[in-house]
DNA sequence: GGTGAAAGGTCATTAAG
DNA sequence: CTTAATGACCTTTCACC
């Protein structure tokens, strides 16, 4: 159900050097070259990996704020408020989530300043009660899978 | 400053299409071989494009529970709950915020019953005051920067 | 394992700011 | 004059059969 160690090698391997190819894998990991392609094909069929397409940071495209929103939603508006936050492009994700709030969305902006009109126009929408804004300063731990990739490996036994 | 035109047409396309090479991106875009080669770099060497790395699912790495844990911490030790939120793999991310010196943190887990044992993990630890924890039920907008892409590179007047 | 193809580098030329 | 795009050539390397 989960990867074994060679798939857990092979992620780590093309997480730190993406450019290279089938056939420098199999010589790092000292495989043959089909092995390589089956465990990459197998990998993609089962969503582990969801693509190689590049990882743009929005900081350097201007957008060096970071800030998360919980937004409270009317009763029944949910679907309302999801295709209104689609259409922002300022949104990065949102995720509906049990606790306080209904929703907690992504925001970027490009200061402190723009982050204000980013809100406003997220917000000034009929079905959002409330909004809180946090916004992010630090960003001690990056997103990351690796350390939950090599655990995966290690629970599967390889 | 920003990324204009055909900055944004390479970076779509290769989002859509991961696996087309150099060559084919000129041949789509209707511009020299160099020309893509060179852009590619400059957006690398400026941090926009910042790697071609898998992109990997945890939930299909058997994490499919999502959480959002807010950390209310002890004066003083945020450096010491910083240091410990690394060595959890579950934590995929981890924000300082605004607020009371707040810190915001991305957790999976294989259960839900799973995300009491990482949460424990994550909150037995002193200069941990108070969390708060949030499940992730539907994710309508999933992470996105194409949208971002198309506004930076019609911003930059191309 | 062989073969066609593409990546990556360099270079001179040319267009545009 | 500086920057960028272009097309050509060459070598290494890879992906596919």
């Amino acid at each position: 159900m989960g990867i074994d160690g060679l798939d857990g090698q092979l992620i780590e391997l093309l997480t730190n050097e993406p450019r290279i190819g089938v056939l420098e894998c199999s010589r790092r990991l000292g495989v043959a070259r089909g092995t390589v392609q089956a465990r990459l094909d197998r990998l993609r069929e089962r969503g582990v990996i969801r693509g190689f397409g590049p990882q743009v940071d929005p900081a350097a495209l201007g957008y060096p704020v970071t800030a998360f929103a919980t937004l409270e939603i009317k009763q029944g508006q949910g679907p309302d408020v999801r295709a209104h936050l689609a259409t922002v492009p300022e949104v990065l994700e949102m995720h509906t989530t049990t606790g306080q709030g209904d929703m907690l969305c992504r925001i970027v902006a490009r200061s402190n300043a723009d982050l204000q009109r980013v809100i406003d126009r997220v917000v000034v929408f009929e079905g959002i009660v409330r909004a809180a804004t946090a916004i992010a300063m630090e960003n001690p731990v990056t997103y990351r899978v690796l350390p939950l990739v090599r655990q995966a490996a290690d629970t599967s036994g390889g």
